[in-house]
DNA sequence: AGGTATGTTAATTG
DNA sequence: GCAATTAACATACC
């Protein structure tokens, strides 16, 4: 489920579990989401030594070791961490594994491998390397504007990882409908008071979703996320939620309450 | 069985 | 040049 507010979950999760435990072994189950890098030099680089900080930007989980160097982690469509036990089963599709020497491991999941893991000595220039937004938590509302001049539709502009990082499909509908706009609005048209509607919309969805553990069963009632359906009640109208495809995604909102 | 899926990226089309 | 669409990646789930 990895957008920026999951990421985030997994980031404090990591801090809680993971930290400062020095590491005994790797396992690697699916090298190929290793990018540049060996599965042995992964080795290397990690036994031995711990994972001592952590930093998020965007949708991508950066993990500093005591070496000095980062292990940057992405999670594709269906990542996630996972803290468990070694005397228990490794939860299933875990493909990369660190164990630590107090008998627990963090497992690297992800059933589909459409992530990445990568290996960089200094996290900001990997962060201005990758041609990546300011991340949506930290824009502030006067570059937020200025990165409006666009013919975008809103939709597709808000998941532009360039632009600012970390906003995918889910939450971009959620944001929209917060904000009570249309998906196929085109960014340049919006008036004033809609972008600001937009900005504001945009920090309380991402930050309320952390507070609730990115969980959409979580979210206030006021939120689409659980009724992102076809068909479902919209929560506020009780009209009908729509489908719409956007950005080769398909988006679902409320065409009663986000009017175009 | 077929359609869909929280992401990214390259190629293609308008 | 910009914006939109499609396909590909690898696999699970309904």
């Amino acid at each position: 489920m990895p957008e920026l507010p999951d990421v985030e979950v997994f980031k404090r999760y990591l801090d809680a579990t993971a930290l400062h435990k020095t590491i005994k072994h790797v396992d690697v189950e699916a090298p190929a989401l290793l990018e540049d890098m060996s599965v042995r030099s992964l080795q290397q680089r990690l036994t031995g030594h711990r994972f001592e900080n952590t930093r998020r930007h965007g949708k991508y989980l950066l993990v500093e070791l005591d070496s000095g160097s980062w292990l940057v982690m992405h999670f594709g469509m269906s990542g996630s961490l996972q803290y468990f036990k070694t005397d228990k089963a490794p939860p299933k599709y875990a493909q990369v594994t660190t164990e630590f020497d107090n008998g627990y491991a963090l497992a690297y999941v992800a059933p589909r491998k459409l992530g990445k893991i990568a290996w960089v000595e200094s996290a900001e220039d990997w962060v201005n390397k990758q041609e990546l937004g300011t991340d949506a938590l930290a824009v502030d509302e006067p570059s937020f504007r200025e990165l409006a001049q666009s013919r975008k539709a809103v939709k597709c502009w808000l998941t532009e990882q360039t632009l600012f990082a970390g906003i995918g499909n889910i939450y971009s509908d959620e944001i929209l409908f917060q904000a009570r706009l249309h998906p196929k609005r085109s960014v340049d048209e919006l008036d004033d008071g809609e972008l600001a509607r937009l900005f504001k919309a945009m920090k309380e969805v991402l930050t309320t979703a952390i507070d609730k553990q990115a969980d959409p069963d979580a979210m206030p009632k006021s939120y689409l996320l659980p009724h992102r359906k076809e068909g479902s009640q919209c929560p506020q109208c009780k009209g009908k939620v729509a489908k719409i495809s956007a950005c080769g995604r398909t988006g679902y909102y409320c065409p009663k309450c986000q009017p175009r």
